[in-house]
DNA sequence: CTCAGTGCAAACCTTTTGCAATAGT
DNA sequence: ACTATTGCAAAAGGTTTGCACTGAG
């Protein structure tokens, strides 16, 4: 996705049959405000700020339709519960997340080999990967 | 973990505290038997074979056991539940996850920098990382 | 005007918890 | 014996579905 202005993410939407309604405006502009790695409760409370009568539900089916469409994408960590981050072409990027205070940051430089190593060996075809790195945030750290 | 023998399992278990069970054996069996990341269910199953009483609570506890106790991890491929790997000590290893049939293969190499240097723009220090790869396996890539 | 999208309530499904009975050590 | 562990039934918690209504194109 590039940029995510409102007309930018309708124009996607539409290409494929889909509408843009006040409802997935308000999750698009949460998603936007929250930044990385939120979950359905989080971005339909905020959203809500911007169109009370929002239903969690509506949350649901819009970023399962953002998904689909490549305009947000889910990020697993663990907790039992998915989280979503608004997907920007030309990059992805991985997150820190603190074991401590829960913390997430944005790690937007990606060491990884280019995919057509990465399956080699077992004669797979990569077309995409997650990497998520656990462990002390500058406030929770030692400081060794 | 080095060795997944029950000895050496049980031997880790007593020091904690806890105790070897038929359960346990049955799961911890089911559980090098099965191999890669497979699901409480799919454990419960295996497992039932050895120790046809069993139930499904007791492998969620056995398995959580055996994560507190460094015996087991848990894997997160996105599918909405858990699954479970053996540790084996002195590595770790990810995994590459067929899009189309659902196959699973391990990657033992682990292509990414040090921890140290993982965290350090962000000023977090990395204990872990969870990487996983998906893409087409042999059987289902286009083999262009 | 049509069909995609919405909201509510109810269903789902994996995982967790309470409790009395059981069994390692 | 002491207390960790088990099994059952029930609860929890995130996510999905059915259905009649609403509204974008």
């Amino acid at each position: 996705m590039k940029g995510n202005g409102v007309e930018r993410v309708a124009a996607r939407l539409r290409y494929r049959g889909r509408r843009m309604t006040v409802q997935r405006r308000a999750v698009l502009e949460a998603l936007a405000a929250l930044g990385c790695a939120h979950d359905a409760e989080a971005i339909h409370a905020r959203a809500r700020a911007a169109y009370p009568r929002l239903g969690l539900v509506t949350v649901y089916r819009t970023l399962e339709a953002f998904v689909a469409d490549g305009v947000a994408h889910p990020v697993f960590l663990g907790d039992g519960r998915v989280r979503y981050d608004l997907s920007e072409d030309g990059g992805h990027h991985h997150h820190l997340v603190c074991l401590s205070c829960g913390r997430i940051a944005r790690v937007d430089e990606c060491h990884l080999p280019p995919s057509r190593r990465l399956g080699r060996p077992q004669g797979f075809t990569v077309t995409a990967h997650r990497l998520e790195l656990f462990g002390y945030c500058p406030r929770c750290s030692p400081k060794a």
